[in-house]
Formats: structure tokens, sequence, C-alpha cells
RNA sequence: GGAGGGAUGGGAGAGUGGCUAAAUCCACCAGACUGUAAAUCUGGCGCCCGACGGGCUACGCAGGUUCGAAUCCUGCUCCCUCCA
């Protein structure tokens, strides 16, 4: 009886704490896990954003793990109040979506949902059930509970008025939709990051307003993207979807700043606390290199979303190409025909053995290693561009626009990690 | 309903008639350095072209004044503030 409960014991140390920025209420929270009754986890998306991340999965995993206790996650499309946009974004009024966008949006979402999230234990419920019917009197209802004053407690809002920013009405619906969901459902705790905690909240109050045992909100925190300042988000391009491909997630993990690795150890993977312990140490003490460290981490992620064989391609991928500066050995290939390509200028000539001379920037902008030919013209000027492993030494006099022979085959690499190969057709 | 202020490149934010493809900062890209990353230094950061040059598009939208407009004028759209 000592193991058992000292498992169980550890069980919600992990549960409470790993992952978890604040409980409300939190003895509440236990004391209802205690009684054993399977309880329902509330977890709500808007089908406007559809690519998961990192940040997301740190709730998700929260999920999963009392899934795996035997509760349940009701899962929520906010087919309803994505037509509003939360607050925590900045723009105020998002186009409307169309019914198939909002579905189609909503199967990507849960594709990816459920790769963490397990499908059996998880009910699947839509805002239109509930607010399809919503009448002006349901309306009204509703708004005439709270005031103004209640919801400029909130940061966001209040720091827009303060700063004179906008602030659509609508947006202030926004938690009040949220909230009802949890009444609708009849949820036990709500997930969110620890932005949400005022939406988490209002649902709190809702539900004992029409009757029903408050909810209690699991706040999770928020993860900083890839730069390490900002949180993860899809808008500021600092992300890592779980549905990227192996290399992807591993190379973007290893270009994270050193301090992140114990929080996305701590947030996103299985790493026992002791263990942790000791990494800390480790690192303090400089007995260990970083590197190899996050390389775990990064083994880690890439096992969690795709498999360990994954996980250790995407490490050889990592060492040959990023440490020992090699080729990777699945370069993308690109077909152009010889005639665009001699097109690029009176000095672009045929060469014997079918090789060509041709400009850099006209080409990397055709290989799409560069967005335009102005862009390409700006780097190869830079010496960002090797051809097979050449850096470019002929230039055209006059112009000093950078010239490359090329061939079939060719290997144009730019910067460190980018690479295409030419392929030439007649 | 009235009065006033504002809209500039991915973001912040200068710029009140030619010196402005638009200061500066952040983000981003490349080079150097390197143990991944960070830091640091250097450069870049509108598009097109037979390119030391030439052309085109750009400062909320639409017109206008002028040899010349981000800058002046008119109308419009949107945002903010104050009064009612």
């Amino acid at each position: 009886m000592n193991t058992a409960s000292a498992q169980d014991e550890s069980m919600m140390r992990r549960v409470l704490r790993r992952g978890v920025s604040e409980i409300i209420v939190e003895s509440e929270f236990v004391e209802r896990i205690r009684t054993g009754k399977p309880l329902r986890l509330k977890m709500g998306f808007d089908p406007s954003a559809t690519d998961i991340h990192l940040g997301h999965a740190v709730g998700l995993r929260k999920l999963r793990q009392l899934q795996d206790m035997g509760h349940k996650v009701v899962l929520i499309v906010g087919d309803w109040t994505a037509q509003i946009g939360d607050p925590s974004g900045r723009s105020a009024t998002r186009p409307m979506l169309t019914a198939e966008q909002v579905r189609e949006n909503a199967a990507t979402y849960m594709a990816q949902f459920f790769k963490i999230v397990d499908k059996d234990r998880t009910e699947t419920r839509w805002q239109s059930e509930w607010f399809g019917n919503f009448s002006l009197a349901d309306v009204i209802g509703l708004t005439g509970r709270f005031t103004v004053a209640q919801f400029l407690a909130r940061d966001d809002f209040a720091n827009r008025f303060k700063s004179n920013q906008p602030i659509a009405i609508t947006e202030l619906l926004y938690p009040l939709l949220q909230a009802y969901d949890s009444v609708a459902i009849e949820s036990d705790v709500e997930f969110g990051g620890t932005d949400q905690m005022f939406n988490l909240l209002v649902g709190r109050d809702l539900q004992q307003m029409m009757g029903q045992t408050p909810q209690q909100c699991f706040l999770m925190p928020l993860l900083p993207g890839t730069d390490g300042v900002q949180k993860m988000s899809k808008s500021l391009g600092n992300y890592i979807g779980i549905d990227e491909p192996p290399s992807d997630i591993y190379g973007k993990t290893m270009s994270l700043p050193d301090t992140m690795m114990l929080p996305y150890y701590e947030y996103l993977t299985d790493v026992p606390d002791d263990e942790l312990a000791e990494i800390r140490q480790a690192m303090s003490r400089d007995s260990v290199n970083p590197m190899d460290i996050k390389k775990r981490l990064a083994r880690e992620l890439v096992a969690q979303f795709h498999d360990a064989d994954a996980a250790h391609a995407a490490e050889r991928r990592f060492e040959r190409t990023v440490q020992q500066r090699e080729l990777p050995n699945d370069i993308q290939e690109v077909w152009l025909r010889r005639n665009d390509i001699r097109q690029a200028g009176r000095v672009s000539i045929i060469l014997q053995n079918g090789e060509l001379l041709v400009y850099v920037d006209r080409l990397s902008s055709q290989l799409g290693l560069a967005s335009s030919v102005s862009e390409g013209r700006r780097l190869a000027a830079q010496d960002a561009f090797t051809v097979d492993g050449n850096r470019l030494n002929i230039q055209e006099p006059g112009s000093g626009r950078k010239l490359a022979v090329v061939k079939d085959g060719s290997i144009i690499q730019r910067g460190s990690r980018l690479h295409k190969r030419l392929r030439l057709l007649d």
C-alpha cells in the first residue's frame, strides 16, 4: 500500500506541477480527482488558425495525462468564436469564414490534435449545437450578467483601452461565448494558456450563476518560441509545428537558445524530474556540452511526433549538414528548361558537356533559393551561394554580377542549410 | 450631432515640396567567428532589365496643384480623443 500511494503521489505531482502554471482552485481539483469520478475536461479551439505547434502541445499533453487516468476530453469546435477572434490576437475582426472553410480547418486541426490526445476518450462538440439556436433574448440574458468594468479587468482589454487601441464590441462577447460553452457541456475542468485566465474564470462564474459546479481552471505556461523571447505563435514565425517533417522539428529545436532547453524538457517531454535536476546541475558545472543535451531534446521531440527511427535519421542529417557542412541526401530537385536558363543573358553561352554559364542571381530565383532576382543578386554579392561546393569567383565585367558554370545535377547552396539540385530539361 | 488628432516598408517609428526606395530601432537574411545556440563584428533588407547604368512601382483610397508630392489642396474610408 505504501508503494501504491507513493506511485499515486508522484503521479499527482506530475499532473499538478509539470507544465502547469496555475490551477484554480488546486485544492478543489485534487478533491474532485480523489472522488475517482471521471471528469469532463474542456478544451476549445477556433477553426481559424489550423496548425498545432509545441506551444499548444504543452496543454494537449496535459489532457493526455489526465485521459490516461480515466478522464474524458470534450473538444469544442469554436465555429462561432472563430468569427470574432480571440482578443489576445491583434487583428480586431476576422473575416467571416464559410461553413466549408470551418469544416476543413477543423478537420486539419483534429488530425493534429489526435496525435497527442486519445481520440477514444474524446467527445467532440460544435458550438453551433447551442449557439445555432441562440436568440437575441439569450444574448441579452448572457450579456446582462456582466459589466464593462469586469471585462476591463482583463489585462489585454485594459492595456488596449489605456493605450487608445480599438476594442470591438464583439471581442467583449468572446469570453462570454467561451464561458457559455462550459455551461453547455457541463465541464469540470478547462484548459488554456495563462493568457486565457480571464476567459476561463468567466466560465467558472457563469457556471455558478447558472447553478452548476464551477469548473477548475488549468493554466499552462506560455512556451517561448524558437527565438527564446516571444511566446510561440504562428504569426511570429517562431514556432515548431507538430506536423512538420522530422528534420525541421529537429533543426528548429537545435536552433533554440540554450536557456530554453530546460523549460522545453519540462513542458514537453516525460524525462523524469530527477533526471532534469541532474541535467541542470551538469550544465551549471559546465561538465556537459549543452549541444548534447539539446540533441537529446530534439530527439525526444521528433520521436514524440514521429517515431524513434525518424529521430535518429533527423539527427544524422543534422550532424552531416549543419555540423559537418556536408550535403543532405534528400536535396530537392528543380527542373528547368535549358532554354529558360540560356535566356538569362548574352553572356550565358553553352560550354562543352552541356555546361552552362549563367547569372547566379536569376538562377537562384528560378530555383526558389531567392525570392526575387534582386534578392539573388544581393545574396550573390555577399557570397551566400556555392555551386557544387565552390564559391563563385566569376564576375561579369562592369556589372559585377556573379556567374557560375552549372550542369545537370549541379547543387546550388544558399547559406548553410538551403540546397537545390538543378536538373536540366532540353 | 460637434470639435480636434491620426493612418509611412514585417513591427515600432522619423520625415512638412526636390538632397527620399524613405532616418533609427527590432525582426529577418548573408558573411566572419564557432561545440548546437547565443553573443560579437561586417554587409544586406522594393521589383525588373543585355546592369559601374537604366526603368518601374511605393508612404490608407481616389482625384488635383506643381517642372517636381510621403510632404500642399479636395473628396472618401478607417482609427483615436474630447464635448454633447
